[in-house]
DNA sequence: ACTCGTGTTAGCTG
DNA sequence: TCAGCTAACACGAG
């Protein structure tokens, strides 16, 4: 289930396989995924045309289209200017993205899978279960999002600028920042400011648990009452819980997360572990050094 | 059978 | 209007 550096794989998976292929046809059946738009419109929108660049920030991603259908160095169509439809893909809780190559044997290679599967590859991917949007280049490749859950969703012209700005490379003073600026009073547990997503975009459930630790902060303490030197130490924690994730293959590599269940010890003191709910999400925390 | 969930969001409350 | 909280979403896993 991706955080930040799922998706980064998952945008990686599609800038490296997905970019400057034509589209030929596109599956958007679902209309849960898709809502509210309904099933067609999608296809009708991409149909002809080639993705030109995938974005992330936080856990949103979107893939640039070309404006032209048939001639995209033509600087006089139309299309060209204004318009031009950007394809949203958020990965929700189970989503992943696969992209296969082209038809052809001598140029097909292994699938490019991004997100969080840790699952059963054959009957997930390799089966290609759970397909919930498609789309199918003329080369005979695929780009696919798979999700059992089909909390995913993929839109059109996703709203960006709703999003905080994106968790990872934030300075300390940029963090502290996002974490206090536009409101008046701050009562909310710090895990719930950091879980906030047009507060600060890609850090989720794991992640926060991960970074509080690591600065050693309770959880549920409210964000007015930390220091500007917690904040700091809690900026910085989550640069390192970031970057962590990223070179070690997913969130669920953290320090703490496999303390995160009941009877487990503090890695670091050897203090109990406990539980409870912050900003409505399962917490885990160490009873010794995050009081 | 029943509970939980690495995410988002509509709707409610004070 | 704002800040914060809860339930709901869909469906597999334990």
């Amino acid at each position: 289930m991706p955080e930040l550096p799922e998706v980064e794989s998952a945008r990686r998976v599609l800038a490296d396989g997905a970019l400057h292929r034509r589209i030929a046809d596109v599956d958007d059946h679902d209309d849960y995924v898709t809502r509210p738009l309904t099933p067609g419109a999608l296809r009708s929108a991409l149909i002809g045309r080639t993705f030109t660049a995938a974005h992330r920030r936080g856990k949103s991603m979107w893939l640039t289209v070309s404006g032209d259908r048939d001639d995209p160095t033509d600087p006089a169509d139309p299309d060209a200017s204004s318009g031009d439809p950007d394809l949203g893909i958020h990965l929700g809780m189970s989503g992943i993205v696969v992209v296969t190559g082209p038809s052809a044997p001598e140029v097909s290679g292994p699938d490019l899978v991004g997100g969080d599967y840790r699952r059963d590859r054959e009957q997930f991917v390799d089966r290609g279960a759970y397909q919930r949007f498609a789309v199918t280049f003329a080369d005979g490749g695929r780009m696919r999002l798979l999700d059992p859950r089909r909390l995913s969703r993929v839109r059109l012209d996703p709203d960006i600028q709703a999003l905080g700005p994106d968790a990872l490379g934030l300075t300390a003073k940029a963090f502290r920042t996002a974490m206090t600026a536009g409101r008046r009073v701050s009562t909310a547990p710090v895990k719930a400011r950091l879980l906030d997503q047009s507060v600060l975009a890609g850090v989720g459930n794991l992640l926060a648990d991960e970074a509080l630790w690591r600065a050693k902060i309770n959880p549920g303490r409210g964000v007015d009452t930390l220091s500007t030197a917690q904040l700091n130490r809690l900026g910085r924690a989550v640069q390192s819980a970031l970057t962590d994730a990223i070179a070690r293959g997913g969130v669920h590599t953290g320090d703490v997360i496999a303390a995160r269940k009941s009877g487990a010890r503090c890695p670091r003191c050897g203090g109990a572990m406990v539980s409870g709910v912050v900003g409505g999400r399962t917490t885990w925390w160490c009873s010794k050094e995050q009081r």
